[in-house]
DNA sequence: ACAGAAAACCGATACCCCATCGGTTCCGGG
DNA sequence: CCCGGAACCGATGGGGTATCGGTTTTCTGT
């Protein structure tokens, strides 16, 4: 029984080995396969093995490829930080209730939690943020 | 083949079924199974599916549960927010790379799509933040 | 105290993912 | 044209959620 639902909701989580190929990928931009083995540290699994690690990341639209010879080259299709608020807003929509201040709160605490200067610091930002918004709207 | 490596790193990531349950379990902070099935909207589970849902939720803490006659009690162990701040922070340690400046500014990427207002409600959030904290600090 | 009802508990099944390979096919470069 | 390496395909193993039905335990009402 059980009626197919796509599993753990909250879509795109990533694996352990997808990580570290993406972390690979982000130190540098583009490589094939072979290069993304050799640069695995610790236990290397076979070529096979990345290449369906790179076609999951690539289905996930999270790398770009195209044929370079005989192999695919990979590049990113997003940066860490582009990840992190992609999964962050993952996460929000799954429990998003409607109510901003819910989710902003736990922003804040998050944030508190995580260092005493973060607060400061995303005052800096959210400025900052602010200055771009209002040029953005005056051209 | 395949070492064993817990999965979708990511932790504590939902099922739909769970998600639906804890938001049964805000709005109404103690009822036991079968009273989650009743509040279940749409296609109904079993007793049993339901009860192995709340054991699951309790195995990974989001729920309490006391015996209260014949059956148990369940109560949430965290809020939504809570719960919200938990998975963003799982998400974060996930991605961290030591730099405070890549998360927050995912924090404030995601705040700007998801409202104009946002930013301006952040600010507010953060400013009675810290007069939280200097009071803990003056107590 | 006992019978019957209701819940807990247990094990099985169906799906979905990710991680891992080995073997076969395909293609491009010498 | 031939050959080596990469892509592609299918199988396997392990972990999780969702779902039940049957068995055992535990109340509860009379």
């Amino acid at each position: 029984m059980k009626r197919s639902a796509s599993n753990t909701l909250a879509g795109s989580t990533l694996g352990e080995r997808e990580l570290r190929v993406m972390e690979i990928l982000w130190r540098t931009p583009e490589l094939d396969a072979r290069a993304v083995v050799d640069r695995l540290t610790g236990r290397r699994p076979s070529l096979s093995t990345v290449q369906s690690t790179l076609e999951r990341l690539h289905r996930k639209a999270l790398v770009h490829r195209h044929k370079r010879g005989s192999a695919y080259r990979y590049t990113p299709a997003v940066s860490r930080s582009g990840l992190l608020a992609r999964l962050m807003g993952d996460v929000i929509h799954l429990l998003h209730d409607g109510r901003m201040d819910t989710i902003l709160s736990s922003f804040v605490s998050v944030a508190a939690d995580m260092d005493e200067r973060s607060l400061d610091n995303l005052e800096l930002l959210i400025a900052e943020r602010k200055r771009q918004q209002e040029e953005g709207r005056n051209v």
